[in-house]
DNA sequence: ACAAAAGTGTTTTGTTTACACCCATGA
DNA sequence: TCATGGGTGTAAACAAAACACTTTTGT
């Protein structure tokens, strides 16, 4: 009864701060997978599958997430629906695309092979398929969001100081920051709390650490706040 | 070779202001078409209809929207990919809605009948599917955004005053503005440009007519502008 | 004591809000 | 000339930015 239809993928673009091989400076990472057929076959690809018939987008995007770099975020949003006609030759696939953010701790954990790397988004190379186009509308989504809502704490563990946290947005939007200013911008926010705990051994006053108000959500998504 | 995968519609919640059959103020309208199959059949539905191989995602959306209600939208944007597995009772459905605006006088061209109406945001029925979440989280999204960019001005026509303008804002974000600031606030964003037109007729000092900078998009979306 | 980053205080600048008041027209 | 909304001016309140200065640690 249905004509033909165009395919159904879910990719995730995931973000993680790697330091600088270079400069050691915090900056934004990708993992991405080797594609092993074609079209685009060696080029690299952002981890995703095929929407299979009882999950949702998101768990789709969680799965495929797990199944390729074996990391779970702390922070995940559906990102755009990709659907040109010609963004895959031959076949017609509209992607759901998704974004994520996961702890640099975590990040670490994924072993790069031969099949499996991560990428520095200040020099990414030619991608397959449209993903180039995709990865620079997840930053800028990222860059926007970062200014009006809570989501760099993804980006850390439980417990960070204000400079880690700093050095979160500036690595994210590329540019330094106040201290002072920052100190105060986040605390009006009231999205921390602060611990009772320090570090210890900087050559320096030690931090106060802080950890997020898990009572709040990092990013406001209006009427689908409690949907998966 | 591949596994059954769920179907693909695309939907697209369309606003405009019409009066309020009370009290006569510009409120928020959507078209609806009636379902003539099950499930739902007869319950009020999002115009609609599944994705074909040989268009995009928006043109999709501007198609079925044309077939439905004969309308043209000024604007025209992505709003979300509803994918949950229960959100269509037998099928598994995921659809790709956008959210468009359209002129109050073009609105007017649509003909009430048995199969489409308009209904007022303000008092919605229970719609098919999961849509009365969709045009909640569609409302969301165009009060959110009316407040940082300039879409408001899709919905009136080439020449308008600043009273009209200042209406198509109070109406969607439900509160009153102040008249001066409102102004400052708009010459401040550089959006429009006065004519050297202005009403006649009224019984008050006659309002200068503005028209938007067609050189300027609506919404920044980034590195998406000049897509499809 | 000194270096270095944590953390506080203060001044300046800019933006938003509230509201008083003048202007131009029809009746 | 009066009522009505168009349009301008201005001061108060608030928020953001810049930067001097004090605090607390390791060496």
């Amino acid at each position: 009864m249905n004509e033909q239809q165009p395919s159904l993928a879910v990719s995730t673009v995931i973000f993680a701060l790697r330091p600088d091989p270079v400069t050691g400076a915090a900056t934004v990472w990708i993992p991405v997978v080797r594609r092993i057929r074609e079209p685009y076959l060696g080029k690299w690809a952002l981890p995703g599958g095929p929407l299979t018939m009882n999950e949702s987008l998101a768990s789709a995007a969680s799965r495929t997430l797990e199944e390729t770099t074996g990391l779970a975020p702390q922070f995940l949003e559906q990102l755009y629906a990709f659907g040109s006609v010609d963004r895959s030759p031959e076949l017609r696939v509209v992607s759901i695309v998704y974004w994520a953010l996961v702890q640099s701790v975590t990040a670490d954990a994924v072993r790069d092979d031969e099949n499996v790397t991560w990428l520095s988004t200040d020099d990414l190379p030619e991608l397959a398929f449209d993903h180039n186009l995709i990865v620079d509308y997840a930053l800028w989504r990222l860059r926007t969001k970062m200014e009006y809502s809570r989501i760099a704490q993804a980006f850390l563990g439980e417990d960070f100081t204000l400079a880690q946290l700093r050095e979160v947005h500036e690595a994210v939007l590329q540019k330094p920051l106040d201290p002072a200013n920052f100190r105060r911008m986040i605390e009006a926010t009231k999205s921390i709390v602060a611990t009772d705990r320090h570090v210890t051994g900087t050559r320096h006053r030690p931090a106060r650490l802080y950890r997020y108000d898990t009572s709040l959500e990092l990013a406001d998504s209006g009427p689908l706040a409690t949907h998966v």
